[in-house]
DNA sequence: ATGAAAGCGCTAACAA
DNA sequence: TTGTTAGCGCTTTCAT
């Protein structure tokens, strides 16, 4: 009926029955039902994400989608990945179908996820991986990124750079790898293969790798970790071997999660523009649910270098090889 | 028609039919539409969770309740509050209605938030707080918690404790508050006022209210933190002051996050059992949709110190200020 | 044991 | 500009 199109903005109402069916729905206090508009092939409004909740950076991720969502008006709902998942998305998607106008999804650690997500009939767009998928990702430029911080690090000295990895399954934890690789070859810096270690983005993983430097004969004098959560635990770590960051140590994460502004020393790390991303994938989300084609099949964000407490030039006495300077002692 | 009965495990079909249909229906792929099951006057079986989901503890609960959902062939579908949000719950509830057939609420740091909760039309089960609310509530015994910690300090001797408060605004904050109180006079414990400061249940408040600890002409020689987050802050703080946990200064903290043990002294604390409350969250809203009425009104779980490194009996030379030892260097 | 009819709240396509 | 009809996929209730 015409209350249909009142309530909807749709053109086709006269101005005085738009305002009295509007005042009369407010007085009855009448709210939408948006499966039933689904059910019957409108728009609900909502959108979905699909997410592991595990990380910091997800939790975070998904709070910037849902601004970004109610900005444009439209409605958040979360379908929650646990980590033994192993289930096939076909039915979350299925799911979800019956409920939201289109998906977002942020890539778990369990890869081959997208090839059943190719099928769906329903709008997708994907965050931080995805690069042979049929629709649109939105990430950060990871390699870029892996080369700041090298550079900074470079920048103030350091030669003997040691590097955590990061979750081999995940393309970002490859592209920041490569980064690493190809600075440390473009810049000349000490190859040493024992200075890269693996990592699995997650704390623990960060302390034991940490420790494994920390032992070495030759320590590095700084270490770049795949991303924050690691150069925590990194930090423990290093502590725990009586040194201390940034004097002995310089120590940059990754991705600018709020702990790292919050952990002691400040952590030096290289900032994912979180809101930026999760509002391109609410934009290219909602031009596809309005038919648009997607602006773009790949948006690459800028990362940025965000310097604080736990980056420093490193100790004198390790300044340089050059003789005559060698065995000073301050 | 009868293919609704076969799929719902319903009684009045023969085997053979429903055997046939039930091989058609996996023939076709058939995913039921959970929407119009609800739009029907059925019911979906999808719960829904409305959660804030700043905090790990939040996170974990939240993955929990995923778990637990699923074992009971329950899908869940997460609203997630953003921290600003001052928009009443009526319609998210609305929203969440058309959806699922009962809502977990985990209590948001605004409270409130009851009030308006309580005219809902949908089963409720709340967790972490609630007193006087409508529906069941699920939650630690916070009180005997803090108990716990208390007596596991006292226990190794020590005699001075700080207390970093919690949020003020949230129950399981000032059941921890009292307990702590209450503790300290009944085991003749310093009662010092200055050893009580404020905190917010995050790494920065802790690490805040740790420094004003350190800062004071006698520092506590053991330190309770009301949650986890917040003894990692101040673990942070008493390193800065250039004392080591446990050996100087004792730490524990409440709710054992998967952080605790990851930090480093892994972080004695004191545990919620949060495979238990989400599991009851979710038992008890089955039962409530199932039409049952609540098993109780209000369950209260049982909290568990977990001693791990960061405590121990407190220096030598500050054990007692009995005359005769004072001053023994070691 | 099986099926037919009606309706949940909406929107699309059409008619007036 | 307005209203009517049909149908989205289900689950009732009431026949058969």
């Amino acid at each position: 009926m015409t209350a249909s199109r009142a309530v909807n903005n749709q053109p086709g109402v006269s101005d005085e029955k738009r305002a009295e069916i509007l005042r009369i729905a407010d007085d009855l206090g009448y709210v939408a039902n948006r499966a039933a508009q689904r059910l019957s092939g409108g728009r609900s409004h909502v959108i979905g994400v699909i997410a592991q909740l595990h990380t910091l950076f997800t939790s975070e991720l998904v709070l910037g989608i849902g601004s970004a969502g109610r900005a444009a008006n439209y409605e958040m709902l979360v379908y929650s990945l646990s980590d033994a998942d192993n289930r096939p998305p076909g039915p979350i998607l299925d799911l979800l179908s019956q409920i939201v106008d289109g998906v977002i999804v942020i890539l778990p650690f369990q890869s081959d996820y997208l090839a059943s997500l190719s099928n769906a009939k329903l709008p997708i767009v994907t965050i931080d991986e995805g690069n042979d998928a049929p629709f649109p990702k939105i990430m950060t430029d990871n390699y870029q990124g892996a080369r700041l911080a090298i550079e900074h690090l470079a920048a103030l000295g350091h030669r003997r750079i040691g590097f955590i990895a990061g979750n081999e399954g995940l393309a970002s934890a490859r592209d920041r790898a490569r980064a690493f690789h190809d600075m440390r070859a473009q810049l000349g810096l000490d190859a040493d293969p024992e200075l890269v270690v693996h990592g699995n983005f997650m704390q623990q993983g960060g302390f034991l790798a940490a420790q494994r430097l920390m032992r070495l004969a030759e320590p590095p004098t700084a270490i770049f970790a795949a991303n924050d959560m690691s150069a925590v635990g990194a930090m423990a770590a290093i502590r725990e071997s009586k040194r201390s960051v940034p004097q002995d140590i310089s120590l940059i994460g990754f991705d600018d999660v709020s702990v790292a502004n919050h952990v002691h020393p400040a952590l030096t790390t290289i900032r994912q523009p979180l809101t930026q991303m999760s509002r391109a994938a609410v934009n290219t989300l909602l031009a596809m649910i309005s038919g648009i084609a997607p602006p773009a099949e790949r948006i690459l964000l800028s990362p940025e270098l965000v310097a604080r407490e736990s980056t420093a030039a490193p100790p004198l006495e390790k300044l340089s090889q050059k003789p005559g300077r060698k065995g000073m002692t301050r």
